[in-house]
DNA sequence: TCAAAAACGATCAATAACGATCATATCGCA
DNA sequence: TGCGATATGATCGTTATTGATCGTTTTTGA
């Protein structure tokens, strides 16, 4: 067997799991185990791996999400006093008793707190979010089944037939990539999928974007601008973008800041 | 069982229960005490956790936890030992890349420490045993969608339709009310409908009993003997209901309660 | 309060993992 | 084919980890 080989067989090897150990990796390459030992040596230089005593662990290793709080460690404190009081304004839309639902994502996910005191019928893709409410509220959950995503927390299914489909909302909330003149933009082929077929559960669709996202552009449009009924942004949004709101017939709700008013940076 | 194999299950078991005992720890690592003592030790110094006299406890404890928190706050501590134990050998039918199916339930959820090594597809409707799994191993997690039940934490839908239906496995673990000559029984109908749903799913079907239920009855029959496997039970299992196992040809794995008990045995 | 039981810490032997070295095997190339 | 370079496997001394045993400390229960 070759070398290549081998660092690839190691490399998939100990990203599926937590740890190999180096016997494990003897029988899975028939090789010994000084050659092993020296293919972690040069992986962990490579820093492909981290080399511990009786094998190899991931770079990687599986997420310690300390609790319900914060899901997704990098994009939820971008822009965090926009999202709060975007998802404020969004919740305040709601009243007891309403089904809605709220796909997955940064800003949505600070809908969780103002919903805390509601009790509506929330309909979610999103773990951290049905984990929060299920936790802190009275709301009733329902989540769509499928395969738990762990970079994006989301629950996504392949599948036609899923239980999305016996669920029909009087609004649905949801973050986006960027917002444009040809509507409202995505980045991953799979989210698209996913949302496109909740959005066909709701009647209204209530858009949150921070102001950054005006600009922001990506390459995927997940539905025109018709079909939006509501955008809620912050108060940093360009007269440009807020005419073009205007001319597609789509309610518009600024967010006030507080007096400690950041800059929006745009959160990829 | 190497290092960081024992300290994923430690940090695994002190995020279910408040403090661990060191006792409870051998059982699951299968190690010695003064080991598991050193590994607590090690992992204090980590701040992984809080080394107490007797085992050790979670870091960020003492935590308010609505009602929907702790799977079963009652159900959850009665024959945990044998509950911990009968799950460990239920883990140990499992290999890496297998499907499974894991029910909700008290016993059931005692699989996700020993299940926190492993690299399985897990479909559960257990939610507390998805969050756990999500947080703690490298399983692919899979949910079933739906409404989610406070009281059982299970995740229920009234509809035909769903995801369950797309998903096949290998085994299904499950637990259950009783156990008797007539069959698996359970308490609540709706319930049966979702775990009747389940069954269908799998080739084999794992029972997880502990030996009182040998002798517990309930209205309600899940599915006859002939569909059951395996059953896996404490040692406390009356010989009539051994033979009964053995008439229906269904494989008894008794799992060895206390530390050095005679090892698991396989009949039928 | 005292005695029994459990938990603990320290120590030591056994075991497993490691690193270094050398002999052999394989590959590239002329 | 022959040569050099590199990779591999085996051996051995060293080091780290583990489990058992001891005496000590803490908790439990009468």
């Amino acid at each position: 067997m070759h070398e290549k080989e081998r660092h690839r067989i190691i490399l998939s090897a100990v990203q599926d799991r937590p740890v190999v150990t180096v016997q494990e990796l003897v029988a899975l390459t028939d090789s010994s185990e000084a050659t092993i030992r020296r293919d972690i040596a040069q992986l962990h230089v490579q820093k492909k791996l981290r080399r511990v005593r009786g094998g190899a662990e991931s770079m990687h290793p599986p997420q310690f999400v300390g609790l319900a709080g914060r899901p997704f460690s990098v994009n939820e404190t971008i822009n965090i006093a926009q999202k709060r009081a975007i998802a404020q304004k969004a919740v305040e839309l709601c009243e007891d008793g309403d089904a809605i639902i709220v796909n997955g994502g940064t800003t949505t996910f600070q809908m969780v707190h103002p919903l805390a005191t509601k009790r509506c019928q929330v309909f979610t893709n999103s773990f951290p979010i049905a984990e929060h409410l299920l936790k802190n509220s009275k709301n009733t959950i329902m989540l769509s089944g499928g395969v738990i995503y762990r970079e994006q927390n989301i629950i996504l299914s392949p599948f036609d037939n899923d239980v999305t489909r016996n669920f029909y909302a009087k609004r649905m909330f949801m973050g986006a990539q960027g917002l444009g003149p040809l509507g409202l933009m995505e980045a991953d082929p799979l989210l698209i999928q996913a949302e496109q077929k909740l959005i066909g559960q709701a009647d209204e669709l209530v858009v949150l974007v921070d102001s950054s996202k005006f600009s922001a552009r990506s390459s995927l449009i997940l539905c025109p601008l018709e079909r939006i009924t509501t955008v809620i942004t912050d108060d940093g949004i360009p007269d440009s973008a807020a005419k073009m709101l205007e001319q597609a017939d789509i309610d518009l709700i600024v967010a006030p800041m507080g007096a400690a008013q950041s800059k929006a940076t745009s959160s990829g």
